[in-house]
DNA sequence: GAGTGGTCTAGACCACTTG
DNA sequence: AAGTGGTCTAGACCACTCT
């Protein structure tokens, strides 16, 4: 683990703990940098993760500022909902509804960067958090993850530890997120009404190289779920779009 | 302007000149340093601008990647709906549906993170894009802001701008974002029908020392507009909630 | 093995706040 | 005026990719 890493960590956790409560003002960066045995550039490494996860706010001239003490889920916490449910007690499960291969539409070669006539895989399933519906996931995956995902897997649970097992890292995602009404199948799955409001994230996941591991699109019952993103005006991660 | 900023605009202009196609590989840093005439180490900061906003992969060995051209909204493009809605060639205005000032509910101080008693300005503005209803929002301002605030103002445009101009900067964000069925009042505003899906977010904004500026609920008509963020591996800046 | 990005250090100067 | 964070530099070493 890099030594920011490991600091932020502890920052974190002190925070967690009320060592730091929230709109106090932290050390400053030298004495942290004495106090830990490293140099202030790791320190400031260290505060430009926090400062991101939005535990922290800076400004030039200033010491920094607890402004919350959000404890951030993990990237693969947010990618796997297996793993995102466990972490919050609860046990997830999954059926799936459909899995098949065929060549990819035009659509799905466009979101996979596939050329025309390569296959996919294709699945749909309802995710359950405590035996309760909760979203459903219809994933598309290349062909050359897609061999590696079968129907018990799928039932059982983490398709992304299978994959990962694999040696496939998911390294990045963008989410494009708005709300659409339930159709039929949506609201018999969800057990909602017909035209119930839902959540969508239609998600693209990406390898360190960039290349497109799945793109998937989630569907949750709108008194389930909801996402939190943190932006400044330094880093930016998010935008608003016309989706018509 | 610094220069790693600068760098990074640079770079992001040549993607999407078409200089860097997606998907080739970039200059190596040490290159890219003695082009620009920098260190390596401003060449990094350039990067991890790019990285976070989704346009570049990195890892480690590799050349960087170019994975997208996505001109990713500027903070106050995301944060003003006048500035969002000039960006995209539209007319933005505002009908005030409610202004009022009155002390703040038990839920408002918590967000505003104000004293029980302290005052609040709540204004409810319908948003619209070239005359078309597009988002209701409903924003308490504490009242050092709120005293800022007009009707002739808030008919007219950006209230945002009205605030800057008093030397209040909004430095960060945090969005909650969900699904909601329209109320009564929704639907008549939106001239949607009732119960129809809506796209909520809720925003709290901060200072750069990280006094909240103001709490808002925004809900859009589902087709209207949707929501993009990209997120890593290294830097996450999103979760994922049981709103239950 | 050469090249590349990831990490860390030490030091410098500046802009800003008031610890 | 002192302290603090923001920026930039130069150099070092390591882990990893690529050919």
């Amino acid at each position: 683990m890099a030594l920011h890493r490991r600091v932020a960590d502890e920052m974190k956790s002190a925070v967690a703990e009320g060592v730091y409560a929230v709109g106090s003002s932290l050390p400053s960066e030298s004495e942290l940098a004495q106090r830990y045995g490293v140099s202030r550039g790791t320190i400031r490494q260290a505060f430009a993760l926090l400062v991101a996860e939005g535990v922290v706010a800076s400004r030039q001239g200033a010491r920094r500022v607890v402004v919350a003490d959000t404890r951030t889920q993990s990237f693969g916490q947010l990618h796997s909902f297996s793993l995102w449910a466990r972490s919050i007690g609860a046990v997830p499960s999954g059926r799936v509804v459909r899995l098949e291969r065929r060549p990819a539409t035009a659509v799905e070669v466009g979101q996979l960067e596939l050329s025309a006539g390569d296959l996919v895989f294709f699945l749909t399933r309802l995710r359950l958090l405590d035996d309760l519906p909760v979203m459903i996931e219809r994933t598309a995956y290349p062909d050359r993850i897609g061999e590696l995902i079968t129907a018990t897997a799928a039932e059982s649970g983490s398709l992304t530890d299978q994959i990962e097992a694999h040696g496939f890292v998911f390294a990045q995602a963008e989410h494009v997120i708005d709300a659409v009404a339930a159709t039929a199948e949506d609201a018999r799955l969800l057990e909602v009404g017909r035209r119930a409001p839902l959540l969508r994230a239609r998600r693209r996941t990406r390898d360190p190289s960039g290349l497109v591991l799945e793109s998937s699109e989630d569907r949750y019952a709108a008194d389930a779920v909801a996402f939190l993103v943190h932006n400044s005006a330094e880093v930016n991660t998010m935008s608003r779009f016309t989706s018509s």
